[in-house]
RNA sequence: GGGGGCAUAGCCGAAUUGGCACAGGCGCAUGGUUUAGGCCCAUGUGGAGCAAUCCGUGGGAGUUCGAAUCUCCCUGCCCCCACCA
C-alpha cells in the first residue's frame, strides 16, 4: 500500500506554480530572511545529483524560516555564460545562446521536479542583456576608479591550434583538442586589482560569520606576509629589488636569483656571455606551469648570468646571479635574494650549483638542511651589527638600517595576485572599452550598455590569439566616444566569474531596469543571512564577489560592508564506489531517474540523510530505498482519517513529539539534517507502535513538510486540518516535556563501568553516590577498599576512586 | 610544493562537544504474513568466550578519575591551487 508519489507530486507542484506561496515581499514587516544558494552552471548535461544537496538543505531551512515567521527570499537563477557552451556551440554548430536556452529551460524543469520553494518570479540569468547591462556597468566604474587596467600576462599557448587555452584545456602539458604543445605566451590582459582590498579582505572576516575552514582558506590564500623590499646594486648600473620575509639574514645572501621572465634579461642582454644558454633556459621554463616551478621536490636548476654580478648591501660582497623557475615573475618583485643557509629552496639551488652556504642564524645544522626558524634560540651569527641579536630582533633593526641607508623599504606581500579578467572568447560578456589611437582606452558611455554580442560565423578563437569578436570588422569598428575619431572595440570578453560576483544584489529587484537592483530593495535584503556553497569556491567566486561588494559600497551603490553574513559549505556526492562522479568513470547518477523511480520527496530525504552535510559522502542506491520505506510507512499510517481519541500511550507519544521538535528545528540550524530525519524516523517508530490519533499527525506533518513537502501536504490535505501544512507555524517544544522522569547512570570504578543505576532525574550528588555504592556489584569492588574521589556527572555518570585500605 | 580536510560496525553514519562508543538507515540472519516473488510485520546483529569477563573508534606515545573527542609523532585517503564552473 505505497503512495502514488508521481500524481501527488506533480499536483502539489502545480498548486505552487500557480498560487505563488513563496513569493518574497520587498519592503513586509515581518522579519527578513535571505537565504541563498550557488546558482548552477546550466550545462549540457543537466543536473547533477550533487546540485540537490545545497539546494534542499537551503530550502529545509527557507521552508522552516517561513514558518516561523520570516519574510523569505530564496532566489535562484542561471550562472549561463562559460566555455562548455560555447564549446558545445562550436562543435555542433549552434548559437551557444540557443544552447544556453535549451539547457535553462531543462535545468528549470528538473529544479521544479524537486519540489524547491524559489521564488520564480525573480530567476536571473547572466547572459540577458538586461543583466550584462549591469555586469558592464560596474566593470566601467572599477575602470573609472583605477581598478581595471591593462597589462602584459603569461596565458597557455597552444603552438598547434594557435589558440589561447584555458588551464582546464590543457592536459598534462599539452593541448587538450590536438595533443600539440603548450607555452607560455606574454599576451596583453584587463586586469582587476583585488589586491587595493587584500588588507580588507582579512579583516573583515572578524566581523562575518563564516565556517573556520572557509576563513583559514582565504587568508591562506591572500597570504599576508611581513618584510621587506631591498636593492641590490648590479655591475651594470642597475638596481633589483627583492623581497624577503627575512631581511634578518641578509648577510648570509651569498647570490641572487631572478625569474627566467625578469626584464633585466632583455635590458642587459649585451651584457651577458652566455646568451645562448639563457635563452635555452628561459624557453624551458615557458612550457611549466607555475605549480610545476614550485615543487619543492623537483631538483632545482638555473643559469648563472655571466658576466654580470650584485652587489650585497650589508657584506658588500659580489655575489654571482642567477635565473631559476624556481622564482616566479608574479610574486614579490620577481627576484629573490639567495640564503641557503636559512631558506630551504635556496639551500638546494646551491648544493646542486655548488655555491657556498653561509650560516648567519645559529641554532641549526645547515650542512644537513637550511635552518629557518624564528625561536628563540635562533640567534645571528656572521652579521656584524645583528651578532647575538635573536631573529625577532634583528628583523627590525636591519629594516632600520635599511632605510636609515636608502637601501630598502619594510613591505607588506600578498600571494593574492591581481585578477586576470580577459578571456579571448566569444560567449562572455563584451569589455565595454574603446582603444582610440589618440585618447586610449575610453569607456563606453553608459548610457550605450549593454554592449551586446554580435553575431558571427564561427566562435572559434582567432590564430592571432584574438577572440572571435576581432573578425567582424563593423562590430569592432567604432567612433571614440571622446574625440569622434576611428576607434576599435575591446575584442576579449569577461570570465564567468563577472557575473556571478553580484547576482545575490540582482535576486533582491530583477527586473530593475535603472540600477542594478533599487536602493530601497538593497537596503531591505542585505545582507544574504545565509550562502551555502562549495569548497571549491572559496578562493575564487566566494572571493571575487566579496571583493566586488567591498567596491560597490566605496561608490556607495550598497549599504553593507560585506555580501554575506554567514557562509556554509557542503560536502561532495561521491560515486557508490566513493569516486568521484565523472562521465568518464560511467558513475553518475541522474536525478530524473531517482525521481521517477522513488519520487522528489524521497531524493530530498535520502539526499540529506546521506551523511554529514559537510563531508563528502558516496552515493548508495540501497540506501534511497530506506528513505522510500519511511514515507511509504508515514503514508500508510497516516492516508486514513484518524481518530482524535488519545492513545493509552499518550504520554510517551507526547515526549516523543516535543524531543523530535526541539532536535529537528536545532539541526536544521546547524546543517545536522541527517541526524534531524533520523529523529523524524525514530519518531514515526514510536507512533507506529503506540498508534498515533490525528492532532499527533498534524505536529508530525508539520515537521515533515520542510524535507518531504510534496506528501506532507497531501497528507494534510487528506486530514483535512484546513489550509497548507506550509502556512502553518513551526510547533513549539516544551523542555520539561522532553525529559525522562528516571535516568539510567553509568558507574564506573577508577574510571572503568562496571555498573549502572537507575535514579530520579537530577538526583543530587551524594544520592549517586551511595545508591552507586549500594549497588551489589559495586560493592564487591569495594570491599577491603576505601573511597579516595568521586566524580558525579549529572544525569550521566558516576565515577568512584578505590583505593586498597592500608 | 602550498593550502584545506578526513579516518568509528560488513556499508553510510550517531555520540548532548572530555562522561555508558555505535542513535537512525542500509545490508545480513531467523520467524511470521502473502497464491508466489516483492511488499509488510516481529526479533536479532562490533569481536572473543560456556560463562564471569576481556578487547574494540587508522597506528604509536602522552595529559586526565575518565579520551572517538585534547597534545605530539607516524600512516593512509580526499579536495583546491588563480582561463572549468
Amino acid at each position: 500500500m505505497n503512495y502514488d508519489y508521481l500524481k501527488i507530486e506533480k499536483k502539489w507542484q502545480k498548486i505552487w506554480e500557480e498560487t505563488k506561496p513563496f513569493a518574497a515581499v520587498t519592503g513586509s514587516d515581518k522579519p527578513k530572511f535571505y537565504p541563498l544558494v550557488e546558482f548552477p552552471y546550466p550545462s549540457g548535461d543537466g543536473l547533477h545529483v550533487g546540485h540537490p544537496r545545497p539546494y534542499t538543505a537551503m530550502d529545509i531551512v527557507a521552508r522552516k524560516r517561513r514558518m516561523q515567521g520570516y519574510n523569505v527570499l530564496f532566489p535562484i537563477g542561471f550562472d549561463a555564460f562559460g566555455l562548455p557552451t560555447e564549446n558545445y556551440a562550436i562543435k555542433n554548430h549552434m548559437h551557444p545562446r540557443a544552447v544556453t536556452n535549451k539547457n535553462i529551460a531543462g535545468f528549470t524543469s528538473q529544479l521544479k521536479m524537486l519540489g524547491y520553494s524559489f521564488d520564480w518570479d525573480r530567476v536571473v540569468d547572466t547572459t540577458d542583456p538586461s543583466y550584462m547591462r549591469w555586469t558592464q556597468w560596474i566593470f566601467l566604474q572599477m575602470f573609472k576608479h583605477d581598478l581595471a587596467y591593462k597589462t602584459s600576462m603569461p596565458v597557455n599557448w597552444c603552438t598547434s591550434c594557435k589558440i589561447v587555452l584555458a588551464n582546464e584545456e590543457v592536459v598534462g602539458g599539452a593541448c587538450e583538442r590536438c595533443g600539440g604543445e603548450v607555452v607560455k605566451k606574454e599576451k596583453s590582459q584587463w586586469m582587476l586589482g583585488i589586491t587595493k582590498y587584500a588588507e580588507r579582505l582579512i579583516e573583515d572576516l572578524d566581523t562575518v560569520d563564516y565556517i573556520d575552514r572557509v576563513k583559514a582558506q582565504q587568508i591562506n590564500w591572500i597570504g599576508k606576509s611581513t618584510g621587506a623590499e631591498v636593492d641590490f646594486k648590479l655591475s651594470t648600473g642597475d638596481v633589483i629589488r627583492v623581497f624577503t620575509t627575512r631581511p634578518d639574514t641578509l648577510f648570509g645572501a651569498t647570490y641572487m636569483v631572478i625569474s627566467p621572465e625578469h626584464s633585466l634579461i632583455n635590458e642587459r642582454i649585451d651584457s651577458i656571455k652566455n646568451v645562448a644558454s639563457v635563452r635555452d633556459y628561459q624557453h624551458e621554463a615557458a612550457k611549466k606551469s607555475d605549480f610545476e616551478r614550485t615543487e619543492l621536490q623537483k631538483e632545482k636548476t638555473g643559469v648563472m648570468l655571466e658576466g654580470i654580478h650584485a652587489i650585497n648591501p650589508a657584506s658588500g660582497k659580489e655575489i654571482p646571479v642567477f635565473i631559476s623557475d624556481y622564482v616566479l615573475a608574479t610574486y614579490g618583485t620577481g627576484a629573490i635574494m639567495a640564503v641557503p643557509g636559512h631558506d630551504q629552496r635556496d639551500w638546494e639551488f646551491a648544493k646542486q650549483m655548488n655555491l657556498p652556504i653561509v650560516e648567519v642564524v645559529q641554532g641549526g645544522d645547515i650542512e644537513k638542511e637550511a635552518y629557518s626558524s624564528k625561536d628563540d634560540d635562533a640567534v645571528l651569527v656572521n652579521s656584524g651589527f645583528l651578532n647575538g641579536l635573536k631573529v625577532k630582533e634583528a628583523i627590525p633593526q636591519m629594516i632600520d638600517w635599511l632605510k636609515q641607508n636608502g637601501l630598502g623599504i619594510e613591505k607588506v606581500n600578498y600571494k593574492l595576485r591581481d585578477w586576470v579578467f580577459s578571456r579571448q572568447r566569444y560567449w562572455g560578456e563584451p569589455i565595454p572599452i574603446i582603444h582610440c589611437p589618440s585618447c586610449g582606452y575610453v569607456p563606453m558611455d553608459e548610457a550605450d550598455l549593454p554592449l551586446l554580442l554580435p553575431d558571427v560565423e564561427s566562435y572559434e578563437p582567432t590564430d592571432t590569439g584574438e577572440s572571435p569578436l576581432a573578425q567582424i570588422h563593423e562590430w569592432v569598428n567604432c567612433k571614440c566616444p571622446k574625440c569622434g575619431g576611428d576607434a576599435k572595440r575591446e575584442t576579449d570578453t569577461m570570465p564567468n566569474w563577472a557575473g556571478s560576483s553580484w547576482y545575490y544584489l540582482r535576486y533582491m529587484d530583477a527586473h530593475c531596469d535603472t540600477a542594478l537592483a533599487s536602493k530601497e530593495a538593497i537596503h531591505y535584503w542585505s545582507p544574504v543571512d545565509w550562502y551555502n556553497g562549495g569548497m571549491e569556491h572559496t578562493t575564487l567566486h566566494l572571493l571575487y564577489s566579496r571583493f566586488w561588494h567591498k567596491f560597490l559600497y566605496d561608490i556607495g551603490v550598497v549599504n553593507t560592508v560585506e555580501p554575506y553574513q554567514r557562509r556554509t559549505s557542503h560536502g561532495m556526492i561521491l560515486g557508490e564506489g566513493g569516486e568521484k562522479m565523472s562521465k568518464s568513470r560511467g558513475n553518475v547518477i541522474n536525478p530524473n531517474d531517482i525521481v521517477d523511480q522513488y519520487g522528489a520527496d524521497t531524493l530530498r530525504l535520502y539526499i540529506m540523510f546521506i551523511g554529514d552535510f559537510e563531508k563528502a559522502a558516496p552515493w548508495s542506491d540501497n540506501a534511497v530505498k530506506g528513505c522510500k520505506r519511511f514515507l511509504d510507512k508515514v503514508w500508510r499510517l497516516a492516508h486514513v482519517k484518524l481518530s482524535d481519541e488519545m492513545s493509552e500511550y499518550s504520554e510517551r507519544n507526547e515526549r516523543a513529539l516535543h524531543r523530535t521538535i526541539k532536535k529537528v528545528g536545532e539541526d536544521i540550524e546547524s546543517l545536522k539534517f541527517n541526524t534531524a530525519i533520523a529523529a523524524l524516523m525514530a519518531m514515526l517508530n514510536e507512533f507506529s507502535e503506540n498508534g498515533i490519533n490525528r492532532a499527533e499527525l498534524k505536529d508530525f506533518l508539520v515537521l515533515l513538510s520542510p524535507f518531504a513537502p510534496h506528501i506532507a501536504e497531501e497528507l494534510w490535505e487528506i486530514q483535512g486540518y484546513g489550509n497548507t501544512a506550509a502556512e502553518q507555524s513551526w510547533p513549539s517544544y516544551d523542555e520539561s516535556k522532553t525529559l525522562d522522569d528516571m535516568k539510567e547512570m553509568a558507574v564506573q570504578v577508577n574510571g572503568k563501568l562496571r555498573s549502572t543505576v537507575t535514579l530520579p532525574t537530577d538526583s543530587p550528588d551524594d544520592v549517586c553516590v551511595s545508591e552507586a555504592l549500594n549497588n551489589p556489584k559495586i560493592k564487591k569492588y569495594a570491599e577491603g577498599m576505601q573511597v579516595v574521589k568521586t566524580i558525579v556527572v549529572k544525569n550521566k555518570l558516576i565515577n568512584i576512586i578505590l583505593r586498597p585500605n592500608k
